[in-house]
DNA sequence: CAGTGGTCTAGACCACTTT
DNA sequence: AAGTGGTCTAGACCACTGA
């Protein structure tokens, strides 16, 4: 099994596993094959197949409990929301949003979306743009860019509802995409008329200015997200391990 | 070896490992023992010996080379550089900061200071004012504060050309101080007329401003440090996974 | 070539959960 | 009691580095 491929056998498990995963082989929250089986069923031994297994456990695509068993991991709002909601009030304490859409619409990528999407300039991408209340305040507007061809039902339904709450959780629910990492470049700007109209907030506020990339775990990029954060009342965490 | 400690054997090898260390048991830069003399000194198998070298690797506190050796950390420019610095140029691109330190003061922790690093109020802090410039231009006022007793020989030599590359690496050298982690909390705020003075962008720029609390390889809260980033031509970048 | 870390295996035993 | 994941061990073999 290993010649021709060099990778160490460790991963290549890692690989056929997260493949029964995205391709939906495997569903949400169900459970795996307990270790003897899979391990006897892809023929390697119950430390190689183990330790495959931890890779996915850190990626937070499987979750695993002794004497229970391993499952795929269930991309519930409180799950998305710890991994990458990271808005924080003056406390440290996370904040739970409110969020209202308050546009759709769907048309070319324009230079700098095609870019950041990986997609060639004129491709369709979904735009949504929303704002979000947090202890009854908005405060953060954002425009969420999707390229069409990973979301081929979202304009015809179009449901304000499902997409307020978290939605990585309709991504994984209704597009089976499964969200795993994002990159950010975090500057400062000022309010525009039009941001301090969402955000009631003077023109020219300094916002956080949040520019977020994120890829599933086929290692597609799924989403380009620009939110402004009103910063006069909340925080927003980063650690660095 | 189980009994007292619930904790894991891997875990508690790691714990030991991470004493010499930080002890200054083992040296920065220094190798440690092959794999096998360090198991059977310990009295633990390879393989749990592993495990825990593999913890201390992805906390970056030793580096593992196959037919080489395993090796101290030594916290270098580039090495502080890649893990703590995140700033970028438009391009995506880090960049090198050249720094000047504007001022360095010992006095009493106010309320806040105290609060971040763990002290009671009034306890002795160094403050250290610094600007870092990209690229021809001043970007980052910042002011570090450090507890007086982690850093005892601090204010007496006062070299500000040892504080101005990578403080992290003249921590280590000078303090045997390893620093592991950091927390950030992130905002905007406009420029005051400090800021514009030192960053020479007009007052009310908006800025990132970025509070971060670090710690080291003992669990020690060893630096509190305020930075306002003017995000006219960089950016600060962030990954989650 | 000797010495190092990296991979893979097989098996014993422990800890937890559920029936 | 049965079934699950978690720990720990011993040993074979591979891959890389430097003298």
């Amino acid at each position: 099994m290993r010649r021709p491929d060099a990778r160490p056998l460790y991963v290549q498990v890692e690989a056929i596993l997260n493949e029964r995963i995205v391709s939906g082989d495997w569903k949400s929250g169900q459970a795996l094959p307990a270790e003897p089986e899979l391990a006897a069923e892809l023929g390697v031994s119950a430390g190689t197949l183990r330790r495959a297994l931890a890779r996915l456990e850190q990626r937070h695509l499987i979750e695993r409990r002794q004497g229970r068993g391993t499952y795929v991991t269930q991309q519930t709002s409180e799950q998305a929301l710890g991994q990458f909601f990271r808005v924080r009030n003056l406390a440290g304490q996370p904040v739970e949003p409110d969020t209202f859409i308050t546009g759709v619409s769907t048309g070319p990528a324009n230079e700098e979306e095609a870019a950041r999407l990986r997609l060639t300039p004129g491709e369709a991408v979904h735009r949504i743009e929303r704002s979000r209340i947090f202890e009854g305040e908005p405060r953060i507007a954002e425009r969420i860019t999707l390229p069409a061809a990973l979301f081929p039902n979202l304009t015809l339904p179009l449901a304000p509802a499902q997409l307020a709450t978290e939605i990585y959780v309709h991504y994984r629910n209704a597009h089976g995409i499964i969200v795993v990492q994002s990159e950010e470049n975090l500057s400062a700007t000022a309010a525009t008329e039009a941001d301090a109209a969402v955000l009631g907030c003077p023109v020219g506020t300094p916002l956080l200015l949040i520019e977020r990339v994120t890829f599933d775990a086929a290692g597609r990029v799924v989403e380009l997200r620009v939110s402004r954060l009103d910063t006069r009342a909340h925080r927003y965490a980063v650690e660095i391990a």
